[in-house]
Parts: structure tokens; sequence; C-alpha cells
DNA sequence: ACCAATAATGAAATCGGTTTCCAAAGTGTT
DNA sequence: AACACTTTGGAAACCGATTTCATTATTGGT
């Protein structure tokens, strides 16, 4: 007697039907090729034995996985999570599916990590961090989309935001306010998006004939308790700023926090504008302004672009820069 | 001349080394059942050759994929995210990967991640939804963990908190402020979490001899735009609150902001105690008092369990009620 | 009604590992 | 030196699909 634990199989569909394995698979993924007749007696016995393919084994055969996985190093971060939710419902309309890796800016676990890419376990990876974890062999780079901070090889496909202009217009939107006193409150120096940022900022300032001294910068790493350090260290500095610019909408929030605490108005006595445009910043105390970036589309470009790699039709660009947009709320207020 | 963009298997190495793919696959899985001398060829031979093992075949051949798949219903929820990362590194830790689907609280959507499973693709199934997507064959149930939002099947295995224990607590908390006037601004009537929250705020309001009239009660869904509504709904009705309990530190968001948009001041005018502990309260305006779920732990708790079952040990609990911290912050004052 | 062209199907190879089964080699005991 | 027992390693089966190649059935044209 047969152990009936066991999952079914095609074969056993195709023995049910009564007709031969490449048949029943020829009916899951290629009726055209298939009469009429044969197609409905075997689509009726799968539906009536409940049989799903291995998808594994369909996987070997194939020779791909249909994962792919998205590294980040930080899931905590609000910033991520529209941008994974969008990856994951375009892949997942194209037939694939997302592994998901927190990093936590690790090195070592982003490397081990892209041994997944090594092991066949996703075709492809869309890494939120300036590490490329894999080494290039000759120029077949394989499937990488870089997001979010993006590093300096040429012959990866990057998708982000222009953080030089972002910069500018957060910096410009102060100075039109009548600031003159403005404080960076940045992120990583070592990080591409910190560091045009800022550039973006003096490049303003100087536009306007702003000097900037070292100390209107300090350098946190982009999370709240760095925003909160970040302002105690700003505002006893000589020289009050009368606005900050966050780089993040996260160390804004501790800024903003930080601020109330030592007794400053947001915006009367500081205004704060920052970057990111996450959900929860509209119901902050007070509403922050911010440079928005479009976090559902970069999360969609991403996956189209890993994929369409994956599946053989490279983009022409290599480059993918979004729209920002500078939402003004009530952290930002005339000097 | 062999094409050299193929992969390198593991016939390669064995050629390479001189031995059997058996051998090499015991070098590479079970390293005491080969000689010193060998093991040491073979690992050489690996490393020069720089292979890594083709988990798809791997998995095949073992009938399991080593995969374990994570579907929420809301990604953007601050609330799942340290869920997910501990639920990441307890997997990885183990060998496994995890597959991750917002499901937006869509039915179908989560049938069809189900399949995942059906397809052999993940090996067991962490849901934070109580739809539980998988018919039961018999009394053998697939590896599923359900957690935050818990269903009534009595086969599944649940993780979650004592619901009811945080409804009494928090309510009693403001209770003990001398609040007397109590309003709750619940989650979606369906949801187990928030029915048995309401029975804890019923239980100590009806302990303390306070009525409770259904005017009193505002049902939300949890999301921060649901607490805007319902603090303007409760706040127009006779017989203002003078605190009020959140289901969710998410509507307890939007409740502060509405709060503060009528011009009430928080606590002065208005206690506000809420449920979740995402980490953003703290630095909310006012901080927020909450009932704070141990976030990472559900998250590793719920890994464990559910590897422990695929792995062959299942449990012998059923349900794992895992321990609230009552924290107070600056939200809620005596009346 | 016959032949060529086309459609429909099946047998078997294949993907790349793991595992079973067996043979060969080594070890130890008396 | 003979025998039992343990290590070590290879050949081949296997996991469950897809795909190639060959064969058989249909169809259409004249």
């Amino acid at each position: 007697m047969k152990h009936s634990a066991d999952a079914i199989a095609m074969q056993d569909i195709a023995t049910q039907a009564g007709v031969s394995k490449a048949t029943v698979s020829r009916v899951l993924n290629n009726p055209g090729r298939v009469s009429l007749k044969t197609r409905d007696k075997v689509l009726a016995v799968v539906a009536e034995m409940g049989y799903a393919p291995n998808k594994i084994a369909s996987s070997l055969r194939q020779g791909r996985s249909r994962n792919i996985a998205v590294m980040l190093p930080d899931i905590t971060n609000p910033y991520f999570a529209p941008v994974v939710r969008s990856i994951e419902q375009t892949a997942m309309q194209r037939g694939y599916s997302v592994i998901l890796n927190d990093t936590q800016d690790n090195p070592a676990l982003e490397q081990s990590f892209a041994d997944l890419l090594h092991s066949r376990q996703v075709d492809g990876i869309i890494t939120n961090s300036a590490r490329i974890p894999v080494s290039v062999r000759g120029d077949a780079l394989p499937p990488i989309i870089n997001a979010s901070e993006l590093c300096d090889n040429d012959h990866v496909v990057k998708v982000g935001v222009d953080n030089f202009a972002i910069g500018r217009e957060a910096t410009e939107h102060l100075i039109g306010l009548g600031h003159t006193h403005i404080a960076a409150l940045a992120g990583p120096a070592r990080l591409n998006s910190s560091e045009r940022r800022l550039q973006g900022f003096y490049q303003a300032m100087q536009a306007h004939g702003l000097a900037v001294a070292e100390h209107q910068i300090y350098y946190g790493d982009y999370s709240t308790e760095s925003g909160v350090a970040g302002v105690k260290a700003l505002m006893q500095r000589k020289q009050r700023p009368t606005a900050i610019f966050c780089f993040g909408d996260l160390a804004a929030i501790g800024a903003l926090h930080a601020l109330r605490e030592l007794g400053y108005q947001v915006p009367d006595d500081v205004s704060v504008v920052s970057v990111d445009g996450i959900a929860l910043g509209a119901y902050l105390a007070p509403p922050l302004t911010t440079v928005a970036q479009p976090l559902a589309l970069i999360g969609e470009r991403c996956a189209q672009l890993l994929l369409d790699i994956i599946e053989g039709s490279p983009p022409q660009a290599r480059t993918h820069l979004l729209p920002h947009t500078l939402i003004i709320r009530q952290s930002t207020a005339p000097r």
C-alpha cells in the first residue's frame, strides 16, 4: 500500500490522467501546445487532486530560482518599509519572491548574503548599501541593483535620488525663509548620500554668500539617537543656528525631541527641515517639512530593473534618479 | 573548448580533486566520514575554484527548501520591523532564509502566499494574520506559527501577548491616575487582539465601578489615520473623555496629532496610553506611555518554534504568551 | 484517396546535488 | 595468519520537474 503522506508529484497526475509527465508539464506551462481535450482532462485531475508543481524541482531544471534578495542596513528605519513593500509587490506580480536580509550594516553579513547569489538561491540582489559584495568577474556583473546608498562602481545599475539637488533645495528653502545661521545634521561622512547632500548644502550657502564653518556641521548616523545628540551638540556651540537641516527623517524626529527638551520652540526658535518623507512625518509635533523621496517608486523601479536584467533585457541607462518633492509643513518658518 | 560561463558543479571539484561527487558531498556536509587527507585535498580545490554548492539541487534532494515565509498585513507598521528583523536573524543563525510577504490584509494574497508552502518553496510560515490560509488535512497541520493576531484554531502554535491583561493594565494605569471618563480607541472589532484588549478594558472599568457606554468606544483599524478620526469622533461626543486608551502606537500617534490640532494639551487635558512599544514612542510629543510588547522576543520565539517544528521537535505548549511591560512616559498624568 | 506538412504526445536525458548500497582498505584480536 | 569489524570511498539511484528528440495522429491540398 502506498504511503499517502508523500506529496503528489507530476507523475501521479500523469498516471491518473492517462498521459505522460511531459504532457502535464506542457498543460501547466505551455497550454497552447496541448489539445483542448487532454488539456481539460489534465486540468481536471490537477484540480481534483489539489496538485501544485514542486517549485524547487522546476527551479533546478530551469537554472533559476525566481527569488530575489533585498539587502538593507536596518529594516527598522521607516524609510525602507515602503521601498520593500513596493519591491515585493512588483516582484510578486512578475512571479518572483523576495528574500529579506537585514545586514545591520555589517560587512560580514552582507558578504554572507551575497553567497545566496553564488549558491543560486536567488537570481539577483537589490542592495541598499554602498558595499557591493560580489566580486566582478571580467565584465559580467551578476544581476545587482544598487539603491538608496549608491556605490561608485560604474558598472552597477543604480536607483536613487539626486542627493545634491536635495541638499541644495532643502537649504534654499531655509535661506528663502530668511535664515542665515543654518546647521547641518548630516549622516556618516563615508556615505555617498550624506556627502552629496552636504555638497548641496554648501553650494546653496555659498550661492547666497553665506559662509559655513566646520562647527555648523554635525556628523551623525541617520538614527533618532544621533538626531538627539546632534542637536545637543549644535545648540551649545557659539552662534546657535536658527535652522537645522537634518539629513534624514529619523534624525529629525530625534532633533525635534531634543529641541523640545532643551526648551526651544519649533519652528519659532528653530526651523527644522529634513529628507525622506516617511509617512509619520505628517503627524509629528510640529508636522515635519521634508524633502520626500518617492519611496514606492524607488522600490518598484529597483524590482523592474532587476527582473529585466535577470530576464535578459538590461536597461540602457546605468543610473536612475527619481524625482523628489519638498513638502512644506510646519517645522519651518520665516526667521 | 568548454564554455567557462557555466557555473562549476560538484563534479568539477570531484574530478579536479581526483575523487567522486559523493566524497565531495561528504566533505562538505559530513566531514567526519572522510579521511583527513582527502578532506584537505577536496577543501583546497573547493577554495581554489571558489565553489559553492547549488542550494536548489540540495533542496530538491533533501525535500526541504530551508526557506520560511513571513506573512504580515502591513510592513509599514513599525510594530513589525523589529519582529521581522528578529525572525530573520534567528532563521539565518539556523541556516534558513526568510521570504517576506506583505499581504495588505488581503485574503487573496494570503492564500496565494500559502501556495508557497504547497509548492514546497518554503518549509513553514509565520503568519501575523488570524486567517490561517492552509486547509487542515486530517490532524497533520503544516508548519505554521500564528503570531500577533491569533486565530482560534486550537491546533495552531501561537506566539503573542496576553491582550486581556494588557487591556486591563493600561486601563488600570489610567484609573490609578484618577481618570473616570476613559475612552477606548480600539482596533477592528473582528480582530482578536482588539477584542481581548477591549475585554480587559471593560473588566478594569467594572472592577472599579465605572460604567462604560457605547459612545466611549471607537473602532478604528490601528492606523494613524484611524487614530485621528477616532479622536475627532470621541472628543465631540457628550461627556468628553479625560483619558484615551489607544489600542496601538500608530493610532496613538494619530490621536496625539488630532488632540493637538483640536487644541487639547496632552497630558494636561487628556491622557493617552497605548500598546505596542515601538521605538519612536519615546520621541513623540509628549513621549508616549505605552504597554510595550517584547517585539524582538516575539520574532525570535516565532522563528525558533517554527524551525523546531520543521526539524521534527514540535513544542509541548500550543500557546506562547510573552511578557509585556507598561512603560510610563509623559502622555499620561493624574486627573 | 494520397502525400506533405503540422500538431500532439511520449520516452528519456537533464539540472546538481544527497544518499544508499556495496566493495575495498585498514585495524585489531587471538 | 585468519577473522571480525570499522573506515573510507565510489557507482548509481534519486529528488521532481522541464526540454529535447523522435514518433504517431491530424489536417489540408489536390
